[in-house]
DNA sequence: CCCTGATTCGC
DNA sequence: GCGAATCAGG
């Protein structure tokens, strides 16, 4: 993936508005979060504002970076040894198209297609909600929506989900379930 | 462990 | 220019 122009404008936007590097990442999709940092050093943004108010500017920068220079293992080749861990994983209700708008209704339409919730769920009582916001989802964090989007109660699971699945191992059931059973697993 | 941004440097 | 590996820290 490279960098078009509206990439970057959505990444200048994005870091503007405050959104972490990796939750820039995962919405601009295709990028690590590395990857988004490095564009964003090079674009020459202002970075994360430290502390209080004194300015820590390049001296204070340049000597805590001093003192770790002694890095360059250069043994062999770091294309080696590198861990392909890096799977894009492109989950079902990833972003991918357009800016929040398209967003929002994506998981408009994921919560009324998928769950059917009930205000009880009885002895179905899923393991631990963490009740997140979309902004703390992650790549293991379940992304099961619960409750009206367009209502201010609205949360996902954020459940510890394996990696690569975009659910917790209890909404991975009920997501992948065919239609039938769904109806009564609610 | 999870995460954050910052930097270096092979590509 | 790009971004993984790494560093430094919360």
């Amino acid at each position: 993936m490279s960098w078009t122009d509206e990439r970057v404008e959505k990444l200048k936007q994005l870091w503007s508005e405050g959104l972490s590097a990796s939750q820039i990442a995962n919405q601009l999709g295709g990028v690590s979060r590395n990857a988004v940092i490095g564009k964003v050093h090079r674009l020459a943004l202002p970075g994360r504002a430290k502390s209080g108010g004194a300015a820590p500017s390049a001296a204070t920068r340049a000597t805590a970076r001093n003192t770790a220079p002694p890095r360059a293992p250069n043994f062999a080749s770091r294309a080696a040894g590198r861990k392909p861990s890096d799977t894009p994983v492109s989950a079902p209700s990833a972003p991918r198209t357009a800016g929040a708008t398209a967003l929002k209704q994506e998981i408009v339409a994921e919560a009324e297609a998928a769950p059917e919730q009930k205000t009880a769920p009885d002895n179905n009582v899923v393991p631990i909600m963490r009740k997140i916001a979309l902004t703390d989802l992650t790549e293991r964090t379940c992304k099961w929506p619960v409750g009206d989007p367009t209502q201010d109660d609205f949360y996902f699971c954020g459940c510890e989900s394996p990696e690569n699945s975009p659910y917790c191992k209890y909404h991975a059931k009920l997501a992948y379930q065919p239609a039938s059973d769904r109806r009564r697993a609610g």
